[in-house]
DNA sequence: CATGAATGAGGGTTCATTCAT
DNA sequence: CATGAATGAACCCTCATTCAT
């Protein structure tokens, strides 16, 4: 446990630090120094810079996965699970900001993610994402004159939009924000950004 | 003439160097190789690289606004606009797409912008197209139960996934495929994901 | 005692380069090579050449300040006062060759110190001499119709001329050139340089 | 004359530059911009940085060679002449302030001057004040118990320290400091420093 | 004479990584 | 486990100098 402790320790450390520097920006020793260990005890537990970033980030592209396959798999109605997708999100930039905004400005769309295994990455991410939609389509829900991939692209988008915003401008979210960008986000993935369709102002004012 | 050409030809190197490899991977040597110019006339032109990289992405931002900025004072139809945004993305991905390239995986949320500059570069993106927004509003074309930023972010974001996962999978673009996507993004954007509104499939089959 | 050991080899190594070469032509890795480690250990110890530099003359001013505090305070004769202060370069130049060199060809009228922080230090080493030369007129023994800071200006200017066209030459010194030197400027200074004056020629023959 | 006037123009600009920032901190771009010439007309007039410096260098020793030939060759009373040599100094300080800072900062003791010509140029200079002083002992005038270089140390160590001072603190000189400056030296050189020795008084109150 | 674009060797500095203690 | 001294390859940048125009 006094094991896992100080791996811990330096591994919080490195968030922070790689949150506020960025990957390139930050030094094995800065991360040493703000966990407060010595130089060499980070390279006892990680045998490299680059191998203890993809440590970091595989564990973030796993509960993403995570969380998709659960929704994918669940019964639950499809209005629920957008929500929840998006609520995700939101939860975690309240709880784990430094993962989060690592993850935008270090890896969605990084060049140091441009080998196939990050590619990989992340169609697996849009793939998992794209059976939510198809399996939509195939409940009648969402229509079907548009390929799910396409879907995708719009709601994840939206999602990382929003999400980049908040991140670059270190803004601060409420309760009622998140419920307010919820709202915004499926109203006008659903049912569309024009006037007069009849249901627009019937959810909510946001 | 002369003399431009040989600051072109660095610019150009420059831009092949920055997407291939990303601003922190590239050497300066590097792209004085691929100009086929020696080292030192790089700084010649250039006082550092980050000022060049500030050069090259500062001239993106102003073709950015500057087209924005067209759209915005257009007596066009909002559609139309909508349309030309979108096109104006995926004809730079064809035309230039090491530019885009590096807009997406160095620029657009790279942690290298994470100054009160680079978020001011961002904002004012954003702003000119919360801008459109807001006219499709007044125009009664446009929902007015979310706020004009809100639907740019979601516009912009679908934009922006789409031209991510072309970025990272270099992906070949056809003209036909160019109008699918514009139908789509619109499509969904303006009418919604929802089956059975009665405005989904009229247009087109993507 | 063993990480002392390793740093003072650098810093001998540098007094010797720096010596050698001059500040301007010395390479951080000629330290290196000389000193027998490695290119990097010069730079775990010392944040940059420059500062390194200053560590050393910093080291150098202080032992000489010491010195003139010393002689400041002490009851001891007046003429005994200037004896040792002569003596004390003299053996300097003696014992640590290199860093006198330095002193007088990189330090005492460099450009690289004609900064505040360097006209300072100047100024003190005159200052701490003024003391003794105003005590000394105080006590009878010297003029009072000079200003003490004109003594020590011919004084210390003396001396330091000694030592250039010693360092300059790369002569030797022997214990009796030390006493012959100290002797002359003693008399010259105390007496002055004309003849029958009465006191020249009872002292020693220069 | 249009020649002579552009190359005057660089050489006074150079003595600027190198006044100001030192030979190794000058750039040949620095001379050319203050000259407000092209970067290659300074390599049209000077092969080199280094013989353009030199250039400088050696116009100085030879003012000086021949001011201090002119001296010994002169019939004048003896302590004229040692007048004259200050007055020289102080001269030229008030006149050609750039000249003698570079004088004192680059050349007098610079490691620059470290190779078999610097010193030769440095020997030459302490020999013509040797040969002055040898003949003042000749005369009678000074006492013969002292070597001829030992005299002439201390006389151009006290002119040299009260420049190095002058210049490094970069003080004003007035007609009133000059003649006060002259005379302390004087009188300190030729009487000595001791009190009650029957002629400190009598010529001025330094 | 005059310009300034072009060259490229060289130097200071950084920092991931190793390893003796 | 833990430390931090030690290594050295790599890279950005400088700037004296050349030369075509």
């Amino acid at each position: 446990m006094a094991k896992n402790d100080k791996q811990e320790l330096i591994v919080d450390a490195a968030l922070e630090v790689f949150c506020e520097k960025g990957f390139a920006n930050t030094r094995m020793g800065d991360i040493a120094k703000k966990a407060g260990v010595s130089y060499g005890l980070v390279y006892h537990y990680f045998e490299s810079k680059e191998v203890f970033f993809d440590h970091i980030v595989e564990r973030w592209w796993k509960t993403l996965y995570d969380m998709l396959e659960a929704e994918k798999s669940s019964s639950a109605g499809f209005e629920g699970k957008l929500e929840r997708i998006i609520r995700f999100f939101l939860d975690t930039y309240a709880s784990k900001f430094n993962l989060l905004s690592i993850f935008i400005t270090e890896v969605s769309r990084s060049s140091l993610y441009r080998t196939d295994a990050g590619l990989a990455r992340f169609r697996k991410f849009f793939s998992l994402c794209d059976e939510i939609m198809a399996e939509g389509q195939k409940r009648g829900i969402l229509r079907s004159d548009v390929a799910p991939h396409y879907l995708t692209y719009i709601f994840l988008g939206a999602i990382e939009a929003f999400i980049s915003i908040m991140v670059l401008g270190k803004e601060k979210i409420t309760k009622q924000r998140e419920q307010r960008t919820i709202n915004g986000i499926i109203q006008v993935f659903l049912h569309g950004a024009m006037a007069q369709n009849g249901h627009g102002g019937t959810r909510s004012k946001t």
